[in-house]
DNA sequence: GACTGGCACTCGCTCTGTCAGAGTGCCAAA
DNA sequence: TTTGGCACTCTGACAGAGCGAGTGCCAGTC
């Protein structure tokens, strides 16, 4: 394609993205030093049009870009920014002080909501890759029963189970499952307990039996991770359209099941992924363009965060924030 | 008062809340059986503008009622609605297939929502008072160690301290915080704790002093209890001013500490309280009504949940579903 | 004394027409 | 291939007119 093709392009992007109006052909050599005349800028417009990169709103109006137009303007234009010092302090000192996994992630939401101005979607780290940590049975009842599972990630589940038992009994299955468990990744570990099934002494099967239920489906019950919202208020920024945008986008966000798909969709590496528009598969998201990248370390806690915002938007610094975040968070929690 | 204008402000409130338009006399009279003509409506109308009840927008529109308008009539006018038969049918069936705390709320606060139509929040219930049911020390490496504790709310608390131990040690420590915390309620259990540092055996000194004060630090954090908030794509309905009313309340819905002492200061009993408008403390809030009730089982666990929505809500609907599901919700807590 | 019908008056809302400005497409010339 | 010029189109802002809803007040009635 035209060089200078391209550069309008960009131009244009850039220009609509900071001003939110359709840019002309006029105001484009103005602003960049392209070294053309306006006619010549039309020219090379009315071919963008044609390939689908650019579209008015309406005869003689300026141009937008398209989703196919930001697609190329991703691809190939956006040098991503580096942040500016304010945002990588403001980066560092965000997250020390955290005391747990909640406020981590909590924390984290915020950040990239703040830094970012949109709205911020952060994965609690799955369990698949995760080590059982400790799993503890505490009775609440002679009849009710509450089974801990504690992983390496930091997260903690409960499940309450209606089984009757004595503290002795207690005792004998909360060490074989430990022994069994402890120190395995979620999926060796529903192995171990599965084989554990076969093997229990007969004095103690029926409640372990319980328990090893319990425990497969808490480890089966992975896919079913949670994710944190914020920056909400960063909706109202979105425009006019109302009643047509904002509501299916925040029907979305309330969605668990639809963000968790989202975000599982977009990556699963620690590279920075982008949707834009359509490319979507959620049409309540369809106005918006989604920016995630996978965080944690390595193996052991791995997630996706990212942010959605309105098509246009600043997509090189957008990029920039949530990779920045993404790596920091992921070097936390490996050394927390 | 006059019992027509009594009633003529009624007729007010709830043509407006259903209608979202300012009521003027004629068509008042048409829509309420009064039995007197609008010219008489229009004297009473005078006289409640009078006395701050109701307002115009402008000269020559109909009368809107006033912040106060709305308060006489929730605590004169208003009787309770009942709920409809499938309101009653959704609320019985949404709470059952919880299987944890965290369920348990984000199912409450999506129901609470969805009946009113509205942002609906709940608060975890306090520790106040809540039993310690067990403590927990977890081994992560020989310098760290996980401290959870969980409370017969069902609630798990977390923290991670660097202390170093051995597994011995660990048993020893456990045996005894349990021995003296389990089955007291938090500020006895404070009290044991701080008993327990005195008594130390000298070889578990350390390592026992760590975790006392791990576990008053969880035991006193009570304040900093948390909320969930859903129904968000309900603000949508609020109208038109976007960027004036809307922005604020999504701030103010993500600051966990407003809404905390929102709710703290709205009610601490089971009767429904309703604050309108400019009574409420909050700037940002001012624009909006809060209806609010507690919930829970007499001490053991107790807490606030409500509504957020326009000064201009069906109040009799909105606050016979909050007393509704806080008492469901109550009723399952004690239950499960 | 309370209620009512009538009347003049006030405003906001909507519709219309006009106008300026921005932007385009096309064409002929450089 | 680029450029300047020109005619054309469309939006958005603005002003003015007319309509309708609603009010306040007053004189008359029960």
């Amino acid at each position: 394609m035209d060089d200078r093709k391209l550069q309008v392009l960009r131009a244009i992007v850039t220009d609509y993205v900071s001003s939110q109006e359709p840019v002309g052909s006029k105001a484009l050599v103005e602003r960049h030093s392209l070294g053309v005349s306006p006619a010549t800028v039309r020219n090379d417009m009315a071919a963008l049009e044609e390939e689908g990169y650019i579209t008015q709103p309406h005869t003689s109006a300026g141009r937008i870009p398209t989703d196919k137009g930001y697609r190329l303007f991703v691809d190939r234009l956006g040098s991503v920014k580096p942040l500016s010092p304010a945002e990588q302090r403001a980066i560092h000192t965000f997250l020390s002080g955290a005391v747990d996994l909640d406020d981590i992630l909590h924390r984290t939401v915020r950040l990239l909501a703040q830094v970012t101005q949109q709205v911020a979607i952060v994965q609690y780290p799955t369990l698949s890759h995760a080590e059982v940590r400790h799993v503890e049975l505490v009775s609440l009842s002679s009849q009710r029963l509450l089974v801990i599972l504690i992983t390496s990630t930091g997260r903690i589940e409960q499940r309450v189970v209606e089984i009757e038992h004595t503290d002795d009994e207690l005792t004998r299955v909360r060490s074989l499952l430990n022994a069994a468990a402890v120190g395995q990744v979620s999926s060796q570990a529903a192995a171990r307990l599965g084989q554990l099934l076969a093997e229990l002494p007969v004095a103690i099967s029926s409640i372990g039996r319980g328990c090893i239920a319990t425990l497969l489906d808490m480890l089966g019950s992975d896919a079913s991770s949670r994710v944190v919202v914020g920056g909400m208020p960063n909706l109202t920024r979105f425009g006019d359209e109302f009643e047509t945008t904002v509501r299916p986008v925040l029907e979305a966000l309330e969605e668990q099941v639809v963000l968790l798909k989202l975000l599982g969709e977009a990556t699963s590496t620690d590279i920075v992924t982008v949707r834009i528009g359509r490319e979507n598969p959620y049409a309540e998201l369809q106005s918006t363009s989604l920016v995630a990248s996978g965080y944690g370390t390595a193996l052991d806690s791995w997630a996706t965060l990212g942010v959605v915002g309105p098509t246009r938007m600043d997509y090189p610094s957008t990029m920039a924030s949530v990779r920045a975040v993404a790596r920091y968070v992921g070097r936390f929690l490996a050394e927390g």
